[in-house]
DNA sequence: AAAGCGGGGAA
DNA sequence: TTCCCAGCTTT
């Protein structure tokens, strides 16, 4: 089938998502009015980079804590970015603090696209979904889904990311004027639950009469994309410093890995481990065995863990000293909280 | 245009 | 292990 011909796509497709639609926290129910833009938007921002298994506990406590715009405009920084631990991309937290705080000065959510992407931490693809789906507009919603449907249907062999363009293109071709907000989530969830990245159900999709992809007889080769550089190995060491039955915890900078979270004392990442040379005191520090290995998108770390017990009363770096009893609840990111796990069989 | 930025689930 | 995911911001 040739790229040139527009495809009846959106009816069979909106047909088996009428039929099939997954039940989402975020979603309205059948037969109810439009969803709430406040869940729409948190929703969105949360599932960037994000699966839905992993969004959906987050997203309940959030809109339990923090049921609008308003509401969320109120919180504390510090306690917005311990609700968000554990989700990753953590300027994704404060971008959505910053935009919850702009949204609540100017009354409303805008519903275009253009002004959708003014905010923080709003992109072309969440304000193309928040504009579909919130506000019913037609909009051309690309995410990872729509990038392997589409390169399926069309058997796309140009190589990701160049080829973001031409999978654009043919997004447009295929979007409908009316429901593009169901048939944005409708390709989403065909490429979640059927066209899956690795071993797609061709056999139960609505759309294999129409697929190229399926013609060729190998889907799963579609997307194409460039060959990835190797991830480099970088060490740490992360200082575990008891006073009193405390543990001294720092705020990491703003900006940078895990920017504005708060975290055990470490030094900067390096290419051999370290040791103790960036201790933040001088003490008799005890290596444990045990390291905490953490990958990241474009590193992979291997962190050493030093502990040391100070007397009480003694000057120590700024920051704040936790109970080491309730260290599960202090917010830490996965690393962080990896490490402190292993430090708390240190004390068993 | 390219790089920086997490974490968990699946195969 | 490796691969993948409802991307955005900064340089």
């Amino acid at each position: 089938m040739s790229d040139n011909v527009p495809r009846t796509i959106a009816a069979p497709l909106l047909k088996w998502y009428d039929a099939h639609a997954r039940d989402l926290p975020w979603r309205a129910r059948p037969g109810a009015n439009a969803p709430d833009p406040y869940r729409v938007w948190l929703s969105e921002v949360m599932l960037q980079q994000t699966q839905v298994a992993s969004v959906i506990p987050y997203f309940e406590k959030f809109t339990a804590r923090w049921p609008s715009f308003e509401a969320l405009a109120a919180a504390e920084d510090a306690e917005l970015m311990a609700a968000w631990a554990g989700l990753g991309y953590y300027a994704r937290a404060r971008n959505l603090l910053a935009c919850a705080r702009a949204v609540a000065a100017r009354g409303s959510l805008p519903e275009t696209e253009a002004e959708l992407l003014g905010l923080p931490g709003i992109g072309g693809y969440t304000a193309a979904a928040i504009a579909a789906i919130a506000f019913g507009q037609r909009a051309v919603v690309v995410d990872a889904n729509v990038e392997r449907v589409v390169t399926r249907l069309f058997a796309v062999t140009a190589p990701l990311p160049g080829a973001r363009p031409r999978i654009r293109t043919l997004t447009d071709s295929i979007t409908p004027d009316a429901r593009a907000g169901d048939f944005a989530q409708a390709m989403m969830d065909l490429g979640s639950t059927l066209c899956t990245a690795r071993a797609p159900r061709c056999l139960a999709c609505p759309l294999r009469e129409q697929c190229d992809g399926f013609a060729t007889g190998a889907p799963e080769m579609f997307p194409v994309k460039a060959a990835k550089p190797a991830k480099p190995q970088r060490y740490g060491t992360m200082f575990w410093i008891e006073r009193a039955g405390r543990v001294l915890l720092v705020r990491r900078p703003a900006k940078g890995l895990l920017g504005g979270m708060c975290a055990l004392p470490t030094g900067p990442w390096a290419d051999s481990p370290p040791g103790l040379a960036d201790a933040p005191i001088s003490a008799e520090w005890r290596m444990l065995d045990e390291q905490v290995r953490h990958g990241f998108t474009h590193f992979n770390l291997d962190v050493a863990l030093a502990a040391a017990t100070i007397p009480e009363h003694t000057d120590a770096p700024q920051g704040e000293w936790w109970p080491i009893a309730e260290i599960e609840s202090a917010g830490l990111p996965t690393l962080f909280a990896k490490a402190a796990r292993t430090f708390g069989r240190m004390h068993a």
